[in-house]
DNA sequence: CGGGATCCGCGGGGATACTG
DNA sequence: CAGTATCCCCGCGGATCCCG
C-alpha cells in the first residue's frame, strides 16, 4: 500500500516533498537519470531497499507522474523511466549531490553506487571537442556501459557498445579515485583493482576529460571540485 | 532519540538525504531561510509537526551542521539559525519549489505557509531601482514582518519596522493571489480579506514589483511563472 | 509561558518468504 | 524475473506532562 501522507501545504517545496520526499524516492530517480531500468536492476543498484518498498515507491512515483512504465509491446523489457517532468529533477539532484559531499561529518565506511560515478562522469567530463569520436566500454558493479566521447561531451548508455577502443573494469570507488587523479590508473592496473583491455591511452583520455582543468568561460567550478562533490569523501 | 539511519552510499545525493532527507527536515530549513526562529515560532509555522519530532529534527540538523543554536548571552532569545553550509541549501530549495508546483496532481484544499509566500516575495520581486527606499509592514498569519524595497531588491525581515509607509494584513493565500494579480488588492480590501493602513499605492508598488514583467536580460523566467511555482496551484 | 521531554498508538520501513 | 504477502520494529504523530 503506497504512502498517502501529505504536508498539507500548498508551498511548492512542500508539494515537491509530498511527491519525492519519501524514503528512497530520490535515489530511485537518481538511478533512472542515466537510463530506463528494470525492477531487478533497480534492486541491484539499491541493495538496501526491500522489494516491497521499491514496488511501493515505483507505484507512487508513477502515480505522481515522475516515472512511467515503459511500454511493453509483446516481449518488451518492461522498464521504468522518467517522465519529462521527472527528468527536470536532474539539475536539482546534481545540486543536492554537490551540497551533500560538503557534509562535515565524514560518512562511515560505505559503498559508492555505480550510478553516482557515472552521472558525475557524464556531467563533469569535457573531452577535447577536436578529438575524433571514441567509444569506451565500462564494466562497473557487474554491469556494462557504453561511454561515448564525442563533440566535447560524454554520453553514458547502458549495454555493450557496438565497437569500443578500450574497455575498463573496476569498482566504483576505484573509478572514482581515477577520475580524481588519473595517475592512479597505472597503479590500479598493476594491483589488479582495475582491468583494461584495448587502448590504454583512450582510458587515460577519458579520465583526463574530467580531471584536467576546463577551458575558462565554462559554467561552474573545477572538475576536481565537482567530482569530489559527487563521489564522496574518499576523494577529498 | 534522533534518527540514525543512513543510505550507506558515499554518493553526494545519498549523503545529502542522510542529512536532510528525514521528514520535516527541509521544511524546517525553509522556515529558517528568512530569519532565525525560536522553537515556538517554528511550531506555529509548521502546525502539523509534533513537538518531540521538531526537537529531534533540530537536534539532528544541529549535529549535522545545518543549523546552530543562536548564542544566548544573558536573556538571549535562544533561536535556531542556519549555518553557512545550511544557507547554501537556499537555491536548491527554491529549485525544488519551482519543480513541486508543476505537479500534475492538484493538492487537496491545503493551507499556504506564510514563509513560502515571503520567500517567493523576496526572491522574485524586482522593484524599480530608481525608486526611493521604502519600508512596508506586513502582518501575515499573526506575525509581523518588515519588507524593505531598496536598490532594486526586496528584503524581508521579521519584526516591526522602525518606520513604514504602509501596512498590509492578509492571509497568505490572499497575499499570494495579489502577488499573482495586483488587481485583486482592491477587491480584497473591499471584502475585508485584506487590511491596508497607510499609503495604498506603496502596497501596489510592492505587488507590481513581483507581477510586472521583469526587465529583459534578467536571469530566469517571468515573475508570473516563478510565483505560481512557489505559491501553489491556486495561482495557476 | 516558552521550551521542550515522556508516553503511547499507528503506520511506514525493513527483512524474509512466497507466488504468478 | 517481477513483484506480492507476511511479519516485526521503529519512526512518526498526537497528547500530555514537566521544568526553568
Amino acid at each position: 500500500m503506497p504512502t498517502s501522507r501529505s504536508y498539507r501545504d500548498s508551498c511548492g517545496i512542500a508539494r515537491a516533498l509530498d511527491v519525492v520526499g519519501e524514503r528512497w524516492a530520490l535515489l530511485v530517480v537518481r538511478e533512472l537519470l542515466l537510463a530506463p531500468q528494470r525492477f531487478s536492476e533497480l534492486r541491484h543498484a539499491l541493495p538496501h531497499v526491500s522489494s516491497n518498498l521499491l514496488a511501493d515507491r515505483l507505484r507512487e512515483l508513477e502515480h505522481n507522474g515522475v516515472i512511467r512504465r515503459g511500454l511493453a509491446p509483446g516481449e518488451g523489457p518492461r522498464v521504468y523511466e522518467l517522465t519529462e517532468w521527472g527528468r527536470t529533477l536532474e539539475p536539482i539532484l546534481l545540486a543536492l549531490g554537490d551540497w551533500g559531499v560538503d557534509a562535515p561529518q565524514p560518512p562511515p565506511p560505505t559503498a559508492l553506487s555505480a550510478t553516482s560515478v557515472l552521472i558525475f562522469l557524464q556531467h563533469a567530463a569535457r573531452p577535447d571537442p577536436a578529438a575524433p569520436p571514441t567509444n569506451c566500454r565500462l564494466e562497473l558493479d557487474g554491469r556494462v556501459w557504453t561511454v561515448r566521447l564525442a563533440s566535447g561531451r560524454v554520453q553514458v548508455q547502458p549495454g555493450e557498445p557496438a565497437t569500443a577502443a578500450a574497455s575498463l573494469r573496476a569498482e566504483p570507488k576505484t573509478l572514482s579515485a581515477m577520475l580524481a587523479d588519473p595517475a592512479t590508473l597505472a597503479t590500479a592496473c598493476a594491483d589488479g583493482s582495475a582491468t583494461v583491455v584495448g587502448d590504454l591511452s583512450v582510458i587515460d583520455r577519458l579520465l583526463r576529460a574530467v580531471s584536467d582543468p576546463w577551458p575558462i568561460s565554462d559554467q561552474t567550478g573545477t572538475p576536481q571540485e565537482r567530482h569530489s562533490e559527487m563521489a564522496g569523501p574518499h576523494t577529498r
